[in-house]
DNA sequence: GTCTATATTTAGATAGAC
DNA sequence: GTCTATCTAAATATAGAC
């Protein structure tokens, strides 16, 4: 009996911290993490406030818990970059990728957009350690087709940080490209054709 | 007497005023509207908390006054792009301009990003506004020369979202740059040779 | 596990002496 | 104009009933 009530609790813990989770990403990437309240995060999830507190111990707890399961989410685009593959066309996939979850994830954009620009105090050893690391990776296979003249040679590791500006600019600073656009356009469709041949342009060889 | 009165305390008004905006940029740069205090603000400022609010009615006061004082010099560059002028000569100017801004102004740069993540409350009917108006002169420029074949046919305003997103990008995630980089890296550097190379390949016809 | 009520802290803003 | 002291509101977190 103890054995089938305790999974039956972890599932709706589970949907619980699920739902404070999918709430409070809503409102810490709208207004980041200061100005973010637990009282908006219980609304947005549905529950109340000293119940989400009772799930996560804090609201620290809550931001640090999104940053952290979210990320590896954030990066898989750039580890599937294969080195067996076809330089442009994996290039042109990660660009692709890394648009499209702009378009599907903007609040995860600007969730982390908020983290960096406050000096990344949640990722700090994070950013220099694991994610240096897959950038290392990253920039040693693109220097290897540079080497071997299968792209344009240029600086990798720039070259991603151009991939990441370009791609989360259409999330971070989706109202300011709205405003300027005006009605009637759809800033990623146009974004996918631009970026495709920007990078076309730029990296054959 | 009282027509000399008045200038003296005036430029001593002038100068609080200015410690004040000065303080309460590094402050609002480093935490965000929401993350910032007033306290903080007076500090930075080497002035007490009432003090500031003496000279301001109040914290949104402040980041109002810093956000449309600031903004005319952070699209002056924009608005230097010279129909006459030789488009790639323009285009990289407005590049390198832009560049610099970034390296010389970090914290405008990270005012404005965390405004427009937040979702430009301050800032809508500029964006909508004058903002839309300086980018339409400015793609008007650039398509007139991709029309004479001086220039590389593309989306004019994502040219231009372009450049904003990868100058801006060097000073708004600067955390995270250093971190990928490590030591022994000016990024502001590389980027400007980066940048060059990249427009360069992407612009001539 | 979930709620109401509340303690506690922080921060924006003001009063009033000097 | 500038300060100390203080008011007030908001927000994090907890206590304790159910």
């Amino acid at each position: 009996m103890a054995d089938q009530a305790q999974p039956i609790l972890t599932r709706i813990q589970q949907k619980n911290r699920d739902l404070i989770l999918e709430g409070a990403l809503t409102v810490f990437s709208e207004s980041g993490f200061r100005g973010a309240t637990v009282d908006q995060i219980a609304r947005a999830a549905g529950l109340s406030k000293p119940n989400v507190l009772y799930y996560f111990g804090s609201k620290d707890d809550i931001h640090k818990t999104l940053l952290t399961t979210l990320l590896d989410m954030w990066l898989a685009p750039m580890v599937r970059i294969d080195p067996a593959g076809e330089p442009l066309d994996e290039v042109l996939g990660y660009v692709r990728a890394k648009l499209e979850m702009s378009r599907r994830f903007p609040r995860e954009s600007r969730l982390f957009a908020y983290e960096i620009l406050q000096g990344a105090p949640h990722l700090t050893e994070i950013l220099g350690g694991s994610l240096r690391g897959i950038v290392d990776t990253a920039a040693a296979t693109l220097q290897g087709w540079m080497d071997q003249g299968r792209l344009t040679p240029m600086d990798p590791r720039h070259l991603i940080f151009s991939i990441w500006a370009l791609t989360q600019h259409y999330a971070d600073f989706d109202v300011q490209i709205r405003a300027v656009l005006g009605p009637g356009h759809d800033a990623f469709d146009e974004a996918e054709r631009f970026l495709e041949n920007l990078y076309r342009k730029l990296l054959e060889a």
